[in-house]
DNA sequence: TATTTCAGCTTACACTTGTACGCTAATTTA
DNA sequence: TAAATTAGCGTACAAGTGTAAGCTGAAATA
């Protein structure tokens, strides 16, 4: 095997592992490099062979995780366009994708509010980049102002984020119950928007 | 001195450490025993006189903090019966707490989402609690029916408290604005959960 | 083929952590 | 006053941490 291939691949098991420990009892700051190099299957000093800090490691998962939430933007956006109605399409789709990818949706839910300044302002970036894009679908749906639009886009994904945490630690059932109240409240949002707009 | 009165004292000075300890960067699973009582000015082992655990501690912390919530709470409601405006008043009201009670709030907003199951459930407790008073207090004001008012007092909680955690790092310029636009967005709510209602 | 590069290893060190154990001195109780 | 209680302390230990230093063997390069 090349060099490059083994360096890649171990990379890769780092990360993987990584994620395995972010479990419901570990955030990023509370696992060790050591514990990583472990499941990973490596020595501890290895680790530094492809990341300087476990921060830049942590950085590394924030990405992945932002990764994973834009492709499921765009499979929302597909089903969407296929003729589901907006709403009880994407918070469907939001729904799938925590319990797919729950490690990944809870490090985002919590380097959130986070001790890290930087992964704080990674997840925000990746919730604005959400954000923007719900902001400019809309306008092609509603009749609204630009900032009418953001300040609704805001709010939805908002709630959308405060059910998905809820829906983390919920069996398939209470889960359903949150994607049916999250989706009555986004239609108050989308409502009340549209009544600001009327002059 | 009495000695129940030294122990209180000390038991006090224990709890404020602690919060003291609790700021951007810190979060409960990341302070330890030994810091704490560092920063009481006890021995490590004294610490043991008073809680059990250090996740006692924290379970105290978050009640503190629950209290202080509660007085929040209090004082909304006394300012919006002498005269104020429901959104604006309580959300002007929550932005003072925040900035009052910063420490306190981090503490909610972090375990809210954190790694103990216990202290999720402590902050929930507090949340809901917020929630029903909101709902008895929509039923009020607005012609609703019961399961209507406690979606709209959820979706709103749930915003003020989303952006409370982005005010909690902002200046007071960006933090006016925050309110600002969460003001508006209760208002969202508040008009489409009527619309709803309407027959 | 001879040389260089480098992913991964072992060893080592200085820290920090939680907590068990037993002591002390002052308050409380009898 | 004599005895009991107890808040707080000092010492000690096993377990974990990050990371510095230097080695090895195989792949890449010349």
């Amino acid at each position: 095997m090349s060099r490059q291939e083994q360096k890649r691949k171990t990379r890769e098991n780092i990360i993987n592992a990584a994620f395995s420990l972010l479990d419901e009892q570990r955030s990023l700051s509370a696992i060790s490099l050591r514990e990583v190099a472990r499941a990973a299957g490596i020595a501890p000093t290895s680790f530094y062979r492809h990341f300087k800090d476990i921060d830049e490691l942590g950085l590394t998962l924030v990405d992945e995780a932002g990764l994973a939430l834009r492709q499921l933007m765009r499979q929302a956006r597909l089903r969407i366009e296929s003729g589901g109605r907006v709403i009880d399409t994407s918070v469907d789709t939001f729904m799938e994708f925590i319990t797919a990818n729950a490690n990944e949706f809870r490090l985002l839910l919590r380097e959130h509010t986070g001790t890290s300044m930087a992964f704080r302002k990674a997840v925000l970036r990746e919730i604005q980049h959400f954000t923007e894009e719900l902001t400019h679908y809309i306008l092609t749906r509603q009749k609204l102002s630009t900032s009418l639009a953001n300040l609704q886009a805001e709010a939805m994904v908002k709630l959308v984020f405060s059910a998905g945490a809820e829906a983390l630690e919920s069996d398939a059932h209470k889960r359903q119950q949150i994607g049916a109240r999250v989706k009555q409240q986004l239609r108050f949002i989308q409502r009340g928007a549209q009544f600001y707009a009327e002059p």
